[in-house]
RNA sequence: GGAGGGGUGGCCGAGCGGUCAAAGGCAGCAGACUGUAAAUCUGCCGACGUACGUCUACGUAGGUUCGAAUCCUACCCCCUCCA
């Protein structure tokens, strides 16, 4: 198929979201018909906040929505006590009630962020399997659903395949994670008429078989839609940076820090970054992709303020973006960096340089600021620090008012004087 | 159930009684170059300590030895082959 006929699907393409598609024709075709079609991504419980690593997925609900569909957003609080042996990592540990919950808390505040709640047909709900998956009945569960999964097939499965392959454990419990899933294809079905579920590639399998216990079960017809597994130029999957995961809360990664996060992307990555990560015009990211040499850099701004004003609002990333161009482009410094505040007692009595690295969070132990300092790469205002055990006191204090400290080039922050 | 192989720093992977905080690679950090890019080159890369140094680390727990990642015993886990 060259050209979708609905604009979800069209944009879709256009935009690099998707990699499979169980039948994209009659998909299209549900698309372009009369009313919304509801769709879902499952999201897993493990952390309290989402990674980048969950933006495309996020980015394809949103695009569902503003193309006129309606979004469900599946907390998988359920699954999540089961666990997706498609991690391939080892058994997960299990996660407790009340941490699950607590998980759950975090994520939904970021998805308010990227779509718009409510009771109307557009409007994205979000639901938890817990809800349907905790009081199933073992045995009718079994006579009703288990009948129609054939344990041959499941065993070709990728994920159960390489953990018997590789002779490591898979558990009766996680086999059953897949299942569950499929489970909640129909059930989501049921209640809101949900009939497209979408994933990264690597939940293929599991989309799969929601369709195939959909159309045993229920005569329903499903769709499944997968989008490719987001990597950077350098082969890496998206999200790790020095200082740990790139997290989508504030409270997790400042606005300022995520912006950098994106300022920092690879030249080869930026036009197809901008499609995925941002919803300006395709004739506007072509002509900031057709940057050459130094001009990029301005794409990269581009690219760092609309995903930032995405996750954290106009103002956050506005802000964020004046505060690198002070501190990058002016060589002062700007408001939005990660700051410490100290006493002014302590500070006249001298405190070392190096702890101030590390409580700033620019090194990670006193041996790595040490380190640093002696590698030449760190800075109290401007200058380079020469002794490893100087002292910063009220006399570093700058006509801002603060003691600006850097690591290399790139990590900046203030010390401030209370 | 039987036979053999293995568990080493964030990861991969050498070491197989002292010279081992442990080769090499990857990742990471910094420096040079540049464009807050990529590639390349250089340095650093357990913690604490201004140096000498101290402490913690080679699956877990004991033991042998002046001395163990290296030898012995038990336990846990993984891999390969046989039944």
């Amino acid at each position: 198929m060259t050209t979708a006929k609905s604009e979800f699907l069209r944009q879709a393409e256009a935009r690099g979201f998707v990699h499979q598609c169980t039948d994209l024709d009659g998909l299209d075709d549900a698309l372009a018909g009369e009313g919304p079609v509801t769709a879902y991504i499952g999201f897993d419980c493990t952390a309290t906040s989402l990674h980048v690593g969950s933006l495309v997925p996020i980015m394809l609900l949103r695009l569902l929505q503003n193309t006129g569909h309606k979004p469900i957003v599946l907390m998988g609080a359920g699954t999540t006590k089961v666990g997706d042996p498609s991690g391939k990592e080892e058994n997960r540990k299990l996660l407790s009630d009340s941490e699950i919950a607590r998980n759950m808390a975090g994520i939904e505040k970021i998805f308010a962020n990227f779509l718009t709640f409510g009771d109307g047909a557009g409007d994205a709900v979000m639901v938890n399997n817990a809800d349907w998956l905790d009081g199933l009945g073992y045995i009718s569960f079994l006579r009703d659903y288990g009948r129609h999964f054939s344990v041959n097939r499941m065993l070709g499965f990728e994920s159960v395949k390489l953990r018997l392959d590789r002779d490591q454990p898979l558990s009766f419990l996680e086999f059953n994670y897949m299942v569950l899933q499929a489970y909640d294809f129909i059930e989501l079905a049921r209640r809101y008429g949900c009939r497209l579920q979408m994933g990264g590639s690597d939940q293929w399998g599991n989309i799969v078989n929601g369709i195939e216990l959909g159309r045993r079960a229920e005569n329903l017809t499903l769709f499944g839609l997968t989008s490719p597994l987001i990597t950077t130029a350098g082969g890496e999957k998206m999200g790790k940076t020095a200082r740990g995961s790139v997290w989508l809360t504030e409270e997790a990664l400042s606005p300022y820090e995520y912006w950098q996060y994106w300022r920092n992307t690879a030249d080869t990555d930026v036009g197809r970054f901008l499609r995925l990560f941002t919803e300006l015009p395709l004739d506007e990211i072509a002509l900031l992709e057709a940057l050459q040499g130094n001009e990029i850099n301005e794409a990269k701004k581009v690219l760092a303020h609309e995903a930032t004003a995405l996750a954290h609002g106009a103002e956050a990333a506005r802000e964020a973006g004046e505060t690198a161009r002070q501190t990058f482009e002016q060589g002062t410094a700007g408001e939005a960096l990660p700051t410490i505040e100290f006493r002014q007692s302590e500070l006249a009595a001298g405190v070392p340089a190096f702890e101030l690295l590390k409580l700033a969070g620019l090194a990670a132990s006193n041996s790595e600021a040490r380190r640093l300092i002696k590698g030449g790469g760190a800075r109290i205002n401007d200058a380079v620090i020469e002794e490893e055990t100087r002292l910063v006191t009220l006399d570093d204090i700058n006509e801002d008012g603060v003691i600006k400290l850097a690591a290399g080039k790139k990590r900046h922050a203030l010390i401030r004087a209370q």
